[in-house]
DNA sequence: TAAGATTGAGAAGTCAATCTTC
DNA sequence: GAAGATTGACTTCTCAATCTTA
């Protein structure tokens, strides 16, 4: 490992492929989820973030999850959670259901209209995921791309508590 | 949930990898920027978004810029940025000024203070990029990460007027 | 008392309309 | 009329407070 040990104190910039691979993730995630969003807008009138919703809940057992592990798995607060489940129960794509060993929690469950959505967006979304992302990159730049998303996200898993301070 | 390939006629799937790869991009992005947010705004109560203002402008000739062309690299509509800039005029970090050759527009220009407050924010923001970016990295993943961002980034460049018919 | 979900208040963005200047 | 910037109305999220059940 190439540590500085004196990093707490003294700045270490960024040098230029540091700082090219930092903006390249910024600019082109931005980039690339406004594409998809926009296309899965345009052509069916769903936004990006419910069809995530959807296709959770399409991989979980009886397509049903609890809210509190719905909103982790899309990175979201349980009010953040709440609310975005209004507009697809209004929409008839998810329903709620009380869950019967807790009747504190509740189940977000996906309704045959819900995946018969779910089924006619997919091919656009992944159509898209296919152009941007798979079609420009070689095999192996598409490994090497997820091996170090995975090994970032790795290092993020610790509870936000505090800044790192120097100790 | 597999869904039928009668659904969709040419939709070619994702495999493990191209799935990891897609989900990794993210969940990685989503939990990074959050972190550095968070970092930023704990130790300076300073947003990262306000922050990515005033790296553009500390870059630029004259540390101003018109703000169509800082919406832009900031990937922000005008009225977005109109109001993100009315905060940081506030705090005293930017200020407007009029721009004599075209007096429709106008600069955002960092003031003393705004580049006072860069340059304490800087190492903060620097040392969790490298931290959550540079380190869990080896260098040839870091470069080959770059590479890909960037290969993404350049297949998103065209302007979004329609999803792409089966051309 | 605490945990799961929802609600009120507020933050920060988008879109469309507007105002000013070209 | 068109372009640059701002504003009004709205969307979608967060945080903190609340309500319900364990």
């Amino acid at each position: 490992v190439n540590f500085d040990a004196s990093a707490a104190q003294d700045v270490v910039w960024l040098n230029h492929d540091q700082q090219q691979a930092w903006r390249a993730l910024v600019e082109a995630h931005a980039r690339l989820l406004a594409r998809l969003d926009f296309e899965l807008q345009s052509s069916l009138g769903m936004s990006l973030a419910d069809y995530q919703v959807l296709v959770h809940l399409s991989e979980a057992d009886g397509q049903a999850l609890r809210m509190a592990d719905l909103a982790e798995r899309l990175q979201l607060t349980p009010g953040g959670l709440t609310r975005r489940l209004n507009g697809l129960v209004e929409l008839g794509l998810v329903e709620r259901r009380v869950c019967p060993e807790d009747r504190r929690g509740s189940f977000a469950a996906m309704t045959p209209s819900g995946l018969a959505t779910l089924e006619a967006a997919a091919p656009i979304h992944v159509a898209g995921v296919r152009r941007y992302v798979i079609e420009p990159l070689t095999n192996d730049q598409l490994l090497t791309l997820g091996e170090a998303l995975r090994a970032i996200d790795a290092g993020l898993v610790s509870p936000i508590d505090a800044a790192p301070g120097p100790g």
